[in-house]
DNA sequence: GATCACTTGTTCCCG
DNA sequence: ACAAGTGATC
């Protein structure tokens, strides 16, 4: 088909596709077709004859990537099969191995999975702040220490990020691995130092998604690949929701500033939501002062769609009545299972309601980080497998030393990697000759005991005959805590003959998990987790006060703390404007959001949800300030 | 006496 | 999750 097909010229996805500038900065709200525009563009791009290598679209996750080549195929336009659209990070790993990069330096791309940054936190010395302010300044190095937008990535300026990025650097050259986060960084120095590399020349048409969640070393990034070529960045600066990674909405609200000559589009028709829920949201985000005055604008075929507000006694109910709520639209309104979305802001929230539909055999998935590794004792049995099938796996053998102990056993560990940078004997090597006495090392005895169990755990492991008896060696159908692990290996197992195939699967499917063309399940996830998606049913779960928005930071100033909130309600905003209305297909959008006023204080305080009372181990929690914001659209608050 | 691990009491941080 | 306290180890 023609990329003109069907399409209005008076549209604003048509002025977008027939664009000619070659800087465009695309402004579109949510749900306003912005993926279809580029689409589009890229159509006619393929039309005109240009080579489909030379195009790259960067989208913010891999779902992105693969939907719009998805999407691309679907308009049968020559060219769309080769059009590869990728994420930054995928990009970047490619460039990063093309060039050898990695090895010049005497890095190793064995990435951290997330669990395993615990004894990292722990190695790095306190003089770097409390263990969260470790974990802050290890993202300020990912973003190549550009904290804000008029920062120049590169090197750290403050002295003591100086010292923290050596530290954490022979950290992490010792343990011959990397942390993901450090792609994009060694991306940005090769290609400002390397100019003349052929990556800087690769492309004529760089077009990119989610802009406004780029931090600044990101957006250098995109700039070097695309200094000589037309690039079009598309974006909303009221769905930034990534400052905990230095994103700054600042990016996308001054590119055209920037830029000279650039060509400006804006979208703002709302079709994918129902119109109460286009007010509420313009209601809510007009609540927001640092930013510019726009508004959605509803279409009113797409109807009123049906809102509701409830708040529950305590969170138990609240999670219970989620999933009455879920069960009855799909048994008696039959609803499909993959047309409910549900989003809840912590683990704590999102578990139970996974599991309370598990149990009522309602088809659901967890989509929060790594969650087959959700537990420690997966975690273990993860960590022991990646050191039986490499006993060099330093991480893995970091971890296990430490595990079981608060703080990772980080002084008695450090005395054992002191004398295995002195030796130049590898840590695992250091730990046997330290268990045959060979050496003795004060202060190490535990870490001996820990290692002779892991050492024994690993033996029983290799004296396994086949495949079969060493899953069952390994995952033991009494083991408790590690069901998600186990089942995914069963299904893994299936298609795997050899063992180290099964672990190269699993590792894959664990840090990479394979985007299924078609869900046809509940799906439960985090706010962050649903930028890009659209559902016909949204639950919004645990809007409290303390938790969206999050509690006031002490160590912040006002200024900090009325960032954090701006973007809270940005957060809000992305999560209401999932709803999906197709009134032709009888599906009208349907909104929930609940709450509760009352939650374990063990559990409010571990997930950091800041209670406005405390009292005899409950902590007593008000509804979300956003709801208030909703505007007269809103349904009154109902009681569950 | 110095260092480290573990427990206990009070708590403010995840994506 | 952290700080302080206690007891064990060197």
């Amino acid at each position: 088909m023609a990329w003109n097909d069907d399409l209005d010229p008076n549209s604003a996805a048509y002025g977008i596709a027939a664009e000619v500038s070659d800087r465009i900065r695309v402004v579109a709200g949510p749900g306003t077709g912005k993926s279809f525009a580029l689409k589009r563009r890229v159509a006619r791009l393929l039309e005109e004859g240009i080579d489909p290598n030379s195009i790259l679209p960067v989208t913010f996750t891999r779902v992105a990537a693969e939907d719009f080549h998805r999407e691309l195929v679907g308009l049968e336009v020559p060219g769309c099969e080769i059009l590869r659209s990728r994420t930054l990070h995928s990009l970047g790993l490619w460039i990063l191995r093309r060039q050898n990069v990695l090895e010049s330096t005497g890095r190793v791309p064995r990435i951290l999975n997330q669990f395993e940054l615990e004894p990292l936190l722990y190695d790095l010395p306190p003089n770097f702040g409390n263990k969260r302010q470790r974990a802050k300044r290890i993202r300020a190095f990912e973003a190549a220490w550009a904290r804000l937008q008029n920062d120049e990535p590169g090197y750290a300026q403050d002295p003591e990020d100086t010292q923290f990025e050596r530290v954490l650097k022979d950290w992490l050259r010792f343990h011959e691995a990397m942390l993901i986060g450090e792609i994009v960084p060694e991306v940005y120095r090769f290609l400002r130092d390397n100019p003349e590399s052929p990556e800087c020349r690769l492309f004529d048409q760089v077009l990119v998604d989610e802009f406004q969640d780029l931090n600044k070393a990101e957006q250098r990034v995109i700039e070097l690949l695309g200094k000589n070529c037309s690039l079009c960045i598309v974006g909303d600066d009221d769905q930034s929701i990534y400052s905990f990674k230095y994103a700054n909405p600042e990016g996308i609200r001054n590119w055209h500033e920037v830029h000279e000559g650039t060509a400006d589009h804006l979208i703002l028709d709302c079709r994918r939501c129902p119109v109460t829920i286009v007010e509420m949201a313009n209601a809510l985000i007009a609540n927001n002062v640092d930013r510019e005055d726009r508004e959605l604008e509803e279409i009113s075929e797409n109807g009123n769609g049906e809102v509701r507000i409830i708040q529950y006694p305590d969170l138990n109910m609240e999670v219970a009545g989620i999933v009455e709520i879920v069960d009855e639209l799909v048994g008696e309104r039959e609803v499909p299972p993959e047309d409910i979305l549900i989003l809840a802001q912590r683990r704590i929230i999102g578990n139970p309601i996974h599991d309370g539909l598990l149990e009522l055999e309602i088809p659901v998935n967890s989509y929060y980080q790594e969650s087959e590794l959700d537990t420690d004792a997966a975690q273990e049995r993860f960590a022991i497998l990646k050191l039986l099938v490499n006993s060099e796996d330093r991480i893995a053998l970091r971890w296990l030393l430490g595990l079981g102990s608060s703080k990772f056993r980080a002084p008695a560990y450090d005395r054992v990697r002191s004398h295995s940078e002195a030796t130049g004997l590898s840590p695992w090597a250091v730990m046997t000759v330290l268990s045959s006495d060979d050496i003795s090392i004060p202060h190490t005895r535990h870490l001996i005991v820990r290692f002779r169990e892991i050492e024994a755990e690993i033996n029983e492991l290799r004296g396994c005959e086949d495949l079969t008896a060493l899953i069952l060696q390994w995952l033991p159908d009494d083991l408790e805590r590690v069901e998600r692990l186990r089942e995914l290996v069963e299904k893994l197992s299936d298609e795997c003959d050899s063992f180290t195939e099964l672990f190269d699967a699993l590792i894959e499917e664990i840090t990479q998990p394979e985007i299924p063309l078609e869900v046809n399940e509940v799906r439960v996830m985090s706010l962050h987790r649903s930028k890009g998606l659209s559902s016909p049913v949204v639950i919004i779960a645990g809007c409290i006060e303390g938790l969206l928005p999050v509690g006031q930071d002490g160590d912040l100033s006002p200024n900090e703390n009325a960032a954090i909130l701006e973007e809270q309600r940005r957060l809000f905003f992305v999560g209401l404007t999932r709803v999906k209305a197709d009134p032709e297909k009888g599906k009208p959008g349907m909104l929930y959001l609940t709450h509760s006023r009352r939650l374990g204080l063990a559990e409010a305080m571990g997930s950091g949800i800041t209670p406005a009372n405390v009292r005899r181990r409950f902590a007593y929690v008000n509804a979300s300030r956003f709801i208030a914001e909703l505007g007269p659209s809103a349904p009154q608050t109902e009681q569950g």
